[in-house]
DNA sequence: AACGTTCTTGACCGAATGGTCAAGTGCTCG
DNA sequence: CGAGCACTTGACCATTCGGTCAAGAACGTT
């Protein structure tokens, strides 16, 4: 990998990277060869190692970039509710949209979960998503809007059932992804109100 | 892999399939060659291919076989409790106590769920499970103590909920599992209550 | 003791794999 | 035009991997 990137190198590399993460999310990291990236776009295994050191460092640069690229989606939807319960609500339906439409991320999330090579990039990603989280919960316990419980906890069983739920309808079986995003939402509000 | 196993095969057998099964969590299952496994435990590598005929099979059969013991101890657990919410609660304290005593597999289940080649084996674990805890939430359901929902989707989310609850505090975090327990009993059963 | 079966050995194989590099191409700007 | 930097090529390398197999050890049965 090199410093100065021209307007043409950027975009190779995003080329690489978008490319890199459908062939992972299909066949898994593991048996995707480099070998297999770069020809099935057309290019010599140079091009990989101009802008990568190596595969190991292209997956924890997309795991970082796609989850930007998620927690953008989640700001913007919330925008400047006021609510707290409605900014949570506001950021299950974003987040359920934003797999549905980078469906190649939730494999590859997973995937990630279970190596410890990317554990670090994955836990960071994690833990902002969770502080982001946390901060609607806790105005939302001041203004007794949910029950007085961990807000850490709550954080991440709202992301636990929100993923489970999202996996199995909306990638296993394909259904229609508003029924889910209901179930998750009316599942997770009334879990941390707490009747 | 041959049929008659006498007594010493089996055991041989179980040891493999423990001992890969801690190494495959450890370091990953592509990262752990065949060769690593014999090698820890001190046998040719010839033992492996007596006992499984390839080491994909190997790991479909770790995830058969650890899923058929989570599930026994599930219905251990749940008795013949009569109330069907009971039977949940039991049922989600069961499987974080088993998941505490058998850490590696739950890496394996990751791991597992991100690969192609295991899905099969995985979602038919899965859906054993979902199930299971949906016979229980029917029950709940005519008996009025469960909001009218789709019980496959309370089912999903308190499997998500629970999973996310106990990676976090009990893998990741080594905090007493008595907490996250009572956190993920409390948000699942005020979730699926529905106020 | 002898015989068939179960189990074990470890050298060996072909087929990858991640990564390197000397050489060359094409773009940009003075 | 030409110098210099950004980019590309693809043969090559050391290594490792999953899997085979002929040979033999250990066991159970009679």
């Amino acid at each position: 990998m090199r410093r100065k990137l021209t307007q043409r190198g950027k975009d190779r590399r995003r080329q690489l990277m978008e490319h890199a993460a459908e062939l992972f999310a299909e066949r898994g990291y593991h048996p995707t060869s480099v070998s297999d990236i770069v020809e099935s776009l057309g290019v010599g295994k140079g091009v990989f190692y101009w802008y990568f050191s190596s595969k190991e460092e292209l997956l924890a640069e997309i795991l970082r970039e796609s989850h930007q690229d998620l927690r953008r989606r989640q700001q913007q939807a919330i925008g400047d509710e006021p609510n707290p319960v409605m900014r949570i609500e506001l950021g299950i339906r974003a987040t359920i949209e934003w797999f549905l439409e980078h469906r190649k991320y939730f494999t590859l999330f997973q995937f990630a979960a279970s190596d410890e090579r990317f554990a670090p990039v994955l836990r960071r990603n994690h833990d902002v998503a969770i502080a982001d989280a946390v901060r609607h919960i806790k105005e939302a316990i001041v203004d007794g809007l949910v029950a007085d419980q961990n807000p850490e906890m709550l954080a991440e069983a709202i992301v636990g059932a929100c993923n489970q739920l999202t996996r199995t309808y909306v990638f296993d079986r394909h259904e229609p992804v508003d029924r889910t995003t209901e179930a998750a939402v009316s599942f997770c509000l009334h879990g941390i109100v707490g009747k």
